[in-house]
DNA sequence: GGATCGTAATGACATCCGTCGATGTGATGA
DNA sequence: TCATCACATCGACGGATGTCATTACGATCC
């Protein structure tokens, strides 16, 4: 198709990102990817006890406890967040791995090339 | 309302992020939570110049040109990938700045809770 | 100047996502 | 046992998003 007989632009090195990798990420960042799920993470995270139960929740957010409710379960299920009831409470906790993993894809070299 | 007298669970320390600030990142984290945008970051990201033509993307996905056209868009507007018009052809280069600022949300210890 | 190529913009469509109200469920306490 | 509390689930609605076909624009070449 068009056949030009040469490339139009430096070629790309090719390694890159996989599709499956990139779908993986993708799913990570989408849960990520809503102010109010950036908030819950940033609330839970910077807790003294590095966890919070849905009543503070419900009260932090202007939202239906039905909302708090489906998005703590993205959340849990992107990975981001662990889940253990206690009593009469369900308390959620942030998982560091999640966050660091994040945190490494868009800090290497490959990727930010700030370092090249 | 339901007043119980106590509080069911250890205080957040309130601070955390900021309503706007979650925004601005949620922002950028939509634009990156696509594994067709994830995958063109990288492709740019990891080529030799650190830029690539519209032409190679669209060779290198399996995509109309005209939605190859709306992602680069959608990246640009974000404020991740940089447009320069050479020529015939245009350019799109990653910046670091905005990737790094990413890696940095994700790595601080108000987040990730890691080195806590 | 006209034809052709590379890219962007537009409009349409299907699907996904955030939000709500209502309901269900399990544990607690009177 | 029954009422209440904490949380999850369901169904529905409006808006955002990914994709395409088509059209428009600017640069290059003959």
């Amino acid at each position: 198709m068009s056949d030009p007989g040469f490339a139009c632009c430096t070629p790309l090195t090719g390694s890159a990102m996989s599709s499956e990798q990139a779908e993986e990420l993708a799913a990570l960042l989408k849960a990520l990817a809503d102010p109010v799920r950036l908030r819950m993470v940033s609330l839970i995270a910077s807790s003294e006890a590095g966890e919070a139960c849905v009543c503070d929740l419900n009260e932090a957010f202007d939202l239906t406890q039905a909302t708090i409710s489906h998005h703590l379960k993205v959340l849990h299920s992107a990975g981001i967040l662990d889940r253990e009831k206690r009593g009469v409470w369900v308390y959620y906790a942030v998982r560091p791995a999640a966050l660091s993993a994040v945190a490494n894809v868009f800090s290497s070299p490959a990727l930010a090339g700030a370092s090249a």
